[in-house]
DNA sequence: GTGGCGTCC
DNA sequence: CAGAGGGACGCCACT
């Protein structure tokens, strides 16, 4: 009995808390299931036998399924959970991990009067069948097809002919049930499980597809597609690397459900002869590239590069239903077309990897049959029309939503595309050179550490390193990491550095493996061995707040703070005769800020143009501006950036290591004097809270149903990307214009500059030496008068023959 | 695939 | 009373 109770003191000491009310232990944390696993592993399972342990039941159920942001790794978790507490908290967990997913359905209905969450999936419903195989799905169900009457009925309001053709007969809208009202009663246990309406609805849907094999036929569709108002098209390919990729057939939709595939290159054995791929893209490359003759598809960005490794140039793009979905919604579901169809259509389309098959015996689409490739492939198309169909009339009932498509988000495609495709020239020599340094200094760092700790571990491990430093070596554990092992993140190394030797080698090993593993070795393997550089992707519809991001290689985290960093920067290089300029906007989120919050003091500053973080610190700390200490400017700084991230005073006493009380006088100090803040990041947290979303200057919208949530985790998260999200996406919303318009200067005029990178308040572009006094002063131009704010805009222009000297 | 960590703005 | 800083991507270890 007393290992048990040492067993349970140690799992209380070793993770938050403990519900286990034994021992005289109170009862005050939560515990996950994680952990009663590994708590009745450590005392064997007599699970039954403890007293307390099962009263695990809907209610602590209840609290783990709010705080888990996975359900499917909370579900997996109480599968294993032996004995007594485990039954309960299965029970527990069924009926509301359901009524959540009708919560989460019933927001999406609601749209937009309710708004979406934070990277909502798409209700699975053969998943949740499996699980909740007892239960009966009929509430559910019907809501799914609610979902889709109440959608075509809107597109059909705000749009007569445009009507989609998919919606389904359905009983009324569901009534307003707030999600906690969803009572257990309401879920009746029922063997008979329904039919699959959503399944059943595809095979229901009216289509016509055919395969084009003749030239005739071919013909005939140009003929079509010439005279349409608007065609969808989609291209399939080998390969998604949109450099090294060939075109293995296109598809064509002029009209909902009649779609048409063109087999150009299946090339597996037995394959049925095509149409010549050259000739039928000299028939299809007066209509592509006519400007006039409106196009629709999904992902464009990416067809485009694929028809240019053809020598065509796509124009008259017009609408691109994953950036209509984005700026609709930019949480309520992914943006991939399968995704979408199952979200606004109820559709379950055929995936690629049903086609293609997945993980290691994936085939090319070269490989897949002209038949079930031309099934794929003219129901993307299909799709693509019927997203559009019902995604363009909302954005059009809402102007500034289709506004900020048209000005911004369909007209930077193209600059995308061409940033993509121009590449950045990197100088693979001086990375390669670093990566060798970097390598001898890991060895020596290694050879240290083992000899320090007395034992030799892999120092990539964190797992190996926190058993050295806190179990061998029994340092203080200063943090715990949110699963609840000690953590040996930075802040933790550097705070343990001053009392211990290892720490600080680890430090420094953290980050020279770090510099050598992401990037001098890395980067030169993603070189483009034919233009000799790299060729990032920028994605456009994935950051909730508008912001682009950018992957293989991903450009926008490249070192900068330190100096051994910025030695990769310096592998960033021009061509000869070139330079890099780069362009950044100075405290830009801080200029919005001032901006909607319209606070005088702030206005003034920045009309002033002073130091902000110095003006800050003087008004903080009562102080005049030249008697303003570095100490107190870093403090400043710290206010400064924690107002924009929503920080509290608990999070800047941290940041700052000074008393939580000091924390909150320099908050308290900085609402006095900059009252205009404080009311406008009220003001917005009310706006969420009433309207549902939050917006950009631009009319972005985030949509935060969370900040209503009763759990104050998530409530409160919802509340700091309000605050937030307006700032930053107001900022993306701005560099988006600047990159229309300083490319169409590069375009329009022939000037010899590109644009070749962003990094969210940076451009970056290659520019002829000789020209770069002009471009200077251009491209200036252009990022300052991308928006006209209550406080001016600047921007900070430099030049060099690499990046880091550009700065 | 997930967790821990680290890079950027 | 607990929690406590927004948005990304990528590497490594480990399962």
């Amino acid at each position: 009995m007393a290992q048990l109770v040492d067993a349970q003191i140690t799992l209380i000491n070793t993770m938050s808390g403990s519900i286990l009310d034994r021992a005289g232990v109170k009862a005050k944390f939560d515990v996950f299931p994680e952990q009663i696993i590994d708590y009745l592993a450590l005392v064997g399972d007599t699970s039954d036998n403890i007293p307390g342990i099962d009263k695990v039941g809907p209610k602590t159920a209840a609290k783990w399924l709010n705080a888990y942001h996975s359900l499917d790794g909370l579900l997996s978790h109480a599968a294993e959970v032996p004995g007594k507490v485990g039954e309960n908290l299965r029970a527990g967990l069924d009926t509301l991990a359901l009524s959540r997913q009708l919560a989460t359905i019933r927001t999406d209905l609601e749209l937009p009067l309710d708004g979406a969450g934070l990277k909502r999936r798409e209700p699975d419903v053969p998943r949740l069948r499996a699980i909740y195989g007892r239960l009966e799905l009929r509430s559910l169900l019907q809501q799914l097809e609610a979902n889709a009457a109440r959608d075509n009925a809107a597109a059909a309001m705000a749009s007569e002919s445009a009507a989609p053709s998919a919606a389904a007969p359905s009983a009324a809208a569901p009534s307003a049930v707030a999600p906690s009202d969803i009572a257990p009663s309401d879920i009746a246990p029922n063997a008979a499980l329904l039919s699959d309406p959503v399944a059943a609805r595809l095979a229901s849907l009216p289509r016509e597809y055919e395969t084009i094999s003749d030239y005739a036929q071919l013909a005939h569709w140009c003929e079509a597609l010439k005279r349409s108002a608007l065609f969808a098209f989609d291209t399939e390919t080998t390969s998604l690397d949109y450099l090294n990729t060939e075109i293995v057939g296109v598809s064509f939709c002029i009209e909902a459900g009649h779609a048409a595939y063109v087999p150009l290159a299946h090339d597996y054995a037995g394959a049925p002869s095509q149409l010549d791929r050259a000739r039928v893209l000299e028939a299809l490359r007066p209509l592509l590239e006519d400007p006039s003759l409106p196009k629709l598809g999904q992902h464009l960005k990416f067809d485009m590069h694929v028809l240019e490794n053809y020598g065509i140039a796509l124009r008259g793009q017009r609408f691109d239903t994953m950036l209509e979905s984005y700026v609709w919604n930019s949480t309520a579901t992914r943006h991939d077309m399968d995704s979408m169809a199952a979200h606004y259509l109820g559709l379950r389309t055929i995936h690629f990897e049903d086609v293609a098959g997945k993980g290691a015996k994936q085939i090319g689409f070269n490989q897949v049959s002209v038949e079930r490739a031309a099934e794929y492939s003219a129901e993307d198309a299909d799709v693509t029309m019927r997203l559009h169909q019902t995604l363009w009339p909302r954005l059009e009932a809402a102007p500034r939503l289709a506004q900020l498509y048209r000005d911004i988000e369909q007209p930077l495609v193209p600059v995308l595309q061409r940033m993509e495709r121009r590449g950045v020239l990197i100088d693979r020599a001086m990375l390669q050179t670093q990566s060798g340094e970097l390598l001898l200094r890991l060895r020596e760092l290694e050879a240290l550490t083992h000899r320090e700790a007395g034992a030799a571990f892999n120092l990539d491990s964190p797992k190996q390193l926190q058993q050295i430093l806190f179990e061998r070596l029994g340092l203080p554990v200063l943090r715990k990491t949110p699963s609840g092992t000690p953590s040996t993140g930075e802040d933790v190394l550097e705070e343990l550095a001053a009392n211990f030797p290892l720490p600080k080698l680890i430090l420094e090993y953290r980050g020279c493996a770090k510099l050598r593993s992401t990037y001098t070795e890395k980067l030169p393997e993603q070189i483009d061995p034919v233009t000799g550089r790299v060729h990032t992707s920028y994605h456009q519809a994935v950051a909730a707040t508008g912001r682009l991001s950018s992957t293989d290689p991903n450009l926008q985290n490249i070192p900068i703070r330190s100096a051994e960093g910025r030695r990769i920067r310096q592998a960033f290089i021009a061509e000869p005769g070139h330079s890099l300029l780069a362009a950044d906007y100075s405290q830009i989120e801080l200029r919005i800020m001032a901006h909607l919050s319209g606070d005088e003091g702030l206005l003034r500053a920045f009309a002033e143009d002073r130091d902000i973080h110095q003006a800050t610190a003087a008004e903080v700390f009562g102080v005049a501006l030249d008697q303003v200490s570095l100490e107190q400017r870093r403090s400043a700084k710290a206010i400064n950036f924690g107002l924009i991230y929503g920080m509290s005073a608990f999070g800047l006493a941290r940041q700052l290591g000074v008393a939580r009380g000091a924390a909150q006088s320099y908050v308290d100090l900085y609402f006095a004097r900059y009252p205009g803040v404080r009311r406008y990041m009220d003001a917005t947290r009310e706006q969420a809270r009433r309207e549902g979303y939050v917006e950009t200057v631009f009319g972005r919208r985030l949509y935060l149903p969370e900040i209503r949530s009763r759990n104050r985790a998530m409530q409160q998260y919802a509340e700091r990307s309000a605050i937030n999200a307006p700032m930053q996406g107001t900022a993306a919303d701005i560099i988006k214009r600047a990159m229309i318009t300083v490319d169409r200067w590069c375009q329009d005029e022939q000037v010899p500059a590109r644009l070749i990178m962003q990094v969210h308040d940076e451009l970056v572009l290659e520019v002829r030496t000789d020209f770069l006094a002009q471009a200077r002063i251009e491209v200036g131009a252009r990022m300052n008068g991308a928006a006209q704010l209550a406080v001016p805009l600047k921007v900070e222009i430099g030049s060099g023959p690499n990046w880091d000297q550009a700065h």
